[in-house]
DNA sequence: CCAAAAGTGTTAGTGGTACACCCATGT
DNA sequence: ACATGGGTGTACCACTAACACTTTTGG
């Protein structure tokens, strides 16, 4: 029933963006084997029989980041007969957002040169329709930044506004009003004043903000757009 | 290279939704074979090895209606393990929106016990996860219609307002003021004005409208959200 | 003249945007 | 005292939402 036209393989990529060094960055590992052998690559893998597209998404993710419980979300299926030569591989991508101080640790015993952050506004040349997928990724997360508190899986606990407000710049692409930007995130009521300030670096310190608890244990996932 | 987790299927299912008979309708064929023989489904089929996605959607709708040149859109993949009886399919869902006189003739020599519109606020026991997949498509079609004049799809060339309206309120399944809703839509620009109006049936005329050319016209894809 | 749908404005509130200066700290 | 980033308020504009009556036609 199935062998009449069968012809395609499916895999799943997975774009995991962080914030770090002031720079919106993308995970890539340069690739050890043909095609696109030597070029940067988003991290992906195949399927198990027993797993559903999202476990299958977290578990790659787990493999190449070891991040669990993050913000993970099926992107976009991308099939064009000529994205991958000599094979047909359709590949379904997710997108995830991780604190860079979680993932800090998976570099310690890897080659910067093999595995590496890159800023996302400044790509090398990349395997495969991987610059497509990245490019996706970011525009889906802009319209998702717009609607939902997003950011809270970027940072770490405690951060300051303008550490929130460069969050949303980079983001968006975009430099925003100071004022404005505090205005409209103070009565969204998402966030919750510490009494502490940053140790200050020879000027004023700032004051710390948290999520409110119920938006970071917020598991469940959001509707999809 | 490919062999190692050799398991998995994959398809296409198309949701076409219509206004008909004052209903927001998906088109629905009576599955004549095991699993769910006997249920409604969506219309599906596989993929050629030529063809991307987005082509191979558009065939497996044009084979099934014969419509082409109408609002086709990757709506999600589904690849639940259990999604699919005694096998691992996964499928790319894609919704349509038509226009219920463009496809009218497909049902002249169609059994309607086969293959019939269906109301989305009051389906059948579906096959698979097709009610999942149906519901899906009408949230991306109401999140669609916020930024989008996507109504044009699902309209005559010429239109009253208030068949307009009652476009918006049956995908948004909630009344809305007629007062704002045509200041709305009217401040919106993307309206022309005809000097025809409907042949009155025992009450007012209504004054025609038609979508602006350059709306109906654009064939450009929609930035996937 | 009646039934049925078409058509029409105002007000109050909300949210977005533009904009410039003083404050607290370390050196 | 100065350099650096932290922190603050107001005014205008655009959009949203609530709300009820008159008009035109066919029968």
């Amino acid at each position: 029933m199935f062998n009449e036209i069968k012809t395609h393989e499916l895999t799943i990529d997975v774009v995991v963006l962080t914030i770090k060094n002031n720079k919106l960055q993308v995970l890539l590992t340069k690739r050890n084997r043909e095609p696109f052998k030597g070029r940067w690559a988003i991290p992906g893998g195949f399927i198990r029989l027993s797993e559903n597209l999202d476990d299958a998404a977290l578990r790659i993710l787990k493999e190449k980041t070891d991040v669990e419980d993050i913000y993970l979300e099926q992107l976009y299926t991308f099939g064009d007969p000529l994205r991958y030569p000599n094979a047909r591989v359709i590949t379904c991508a997710y997108y995830a957002l991780v604190k860079a101080e979680d993932v800090e640790h998976i570099f310690e015993n890897e080659n910067p040169e093999l595995v590496n952050w890159h800023d996302v506004y400044n790509l090398p040349e990349m395997a495969f329709d991987h610059k497509t997928i990245i490019e996706y990724s970011i525009q889906r997360t802009r319209a998702r930044l717009e609607y939902f508190p997003i950011s809270y899986k970027l940072l770490p606990e405690k951060f300051t506004l303008t550490e929130l407000q460069r969050t949303y710049e980079l983001i968006l692409n975009k430099q925003l009003d100071k004022r404005n930007f505090r205005k409209k995130i103070l009565t969204g009521e998402m966030l919750i004043e510490t009494d502490e300030y940053t140790k200050s670096s020879s000027k004023r310190p700032a004051k710390l903000f948290m999520f409110e608890p119920d938006i970071v244990n917020s598991k469940k996932s959001l509707i999809l757009m």
